[in-house]
DNA sequence: ATTAACTATTGACTAAGGTAACTATAGGGG
DNA sequence: CCCCTATAGTTACCTTAGTCAATAGTTAAT
């Protein structure tokens, strides 16, 4: 019946969030950092509301995140039309901090992923989403089934 | 080339882990506390070194997992040999809570896997040691490579 | 014009973990 | 037997990252 897939999953994931906190530090950046900069990367200058929503965190958080970010001069407010929006950008220096901790994590990545296969890989990047569907979609206290 | 699997790894995380934390919330517990529960229903009664190990987290998190739990009246401490050790058991109402527990846990997780096929849930209990096992082996900086 | 809705921020709190320093016990030479 | 070292657990203090509730400033809608 394949029970415990939830735990082998939970046990990759601090190793794993160590490893990438650990690799993005000594660009003064944390996973969760990282986030927003890889957000705004691909869509472009964005607000708050839209990472915030996009990543299924609290706002405060977010502004929090981008506060820091904006200490470390990687990203910059740009003022919009809508005066109540801060719309968020990538400076040059973030563009750099970007590519290079893109590469790193790349990198990481294919080490990670040494010994399994091409197939394998595709299928898990289906299949990840797949659970993730599943679990919003459930979203109540699942003693509705 | 396949980028961008730990993005999905990664957005999976908080939805389940609020998820679970959500379901055994009305036992007082926490996925933190629920891990401590399973693992000395698994392996017997147990010391904080021996969970600490396995779940590769430092004593001072698993002696306050094992506070709360005793506060909770799930687990209790037997006196050892060796009177540096404090073996933690289930109690009574701890094998109660953990059956209750596992079940929840069980029918949320067939849940989740529903629409995935029985070979690919194989492969993803296959797959995932296999990542955690690249993570730990590789451990250093990962700029060796 | 006033009310309602939305963006962002602040403050206070919580969960979970880490490190360093400490206590108490155990065990192995000399 | 005594000393030294190793081990189990604890305590205190700090960090990261999140939540919720309340608030200020803007915009839009009736």
């Amino acid at each position: 019946m394949m029970e415990g897939i939830f735990r082998q999953y939970l046990a990759v994931y601090r190793p794993l969030i160590t490893r990438l906190n650990q690799l993005l530090e000594p660009h003064g950046l944390s996973y969760s950092l990282w986030q927003v900069i890889f957000y705004i990367e691909r869509e472009g200058p964005s607000t708050l509301v839209e990472i915030s929503n996009y990543y299924e965190v609290e706002k405060p958080s977010i502004t929090r995140r981008v506060h820091r970010l904006e200490e470390q001069g990687v990203v910059e407010q740009i003022p919009g039309n809508d005066r109540r929006v801060k719309v968020i950008r990538l400076t040059e220096s973030g563009e750099t901090v970007y590519r290079d901790c893109r590469e790193k994590i790349s990198r990481l990545e294919r080490k990670l992923l040494e010994g399994v296969g091409y197939e394998e890989q595709v299928l898990l990047n289906r299949l990840l989403p797949e659970i993730k569907k599943n679990l919003l979609r459930e979203g109540g206290t699942g003693d509705e089934a």
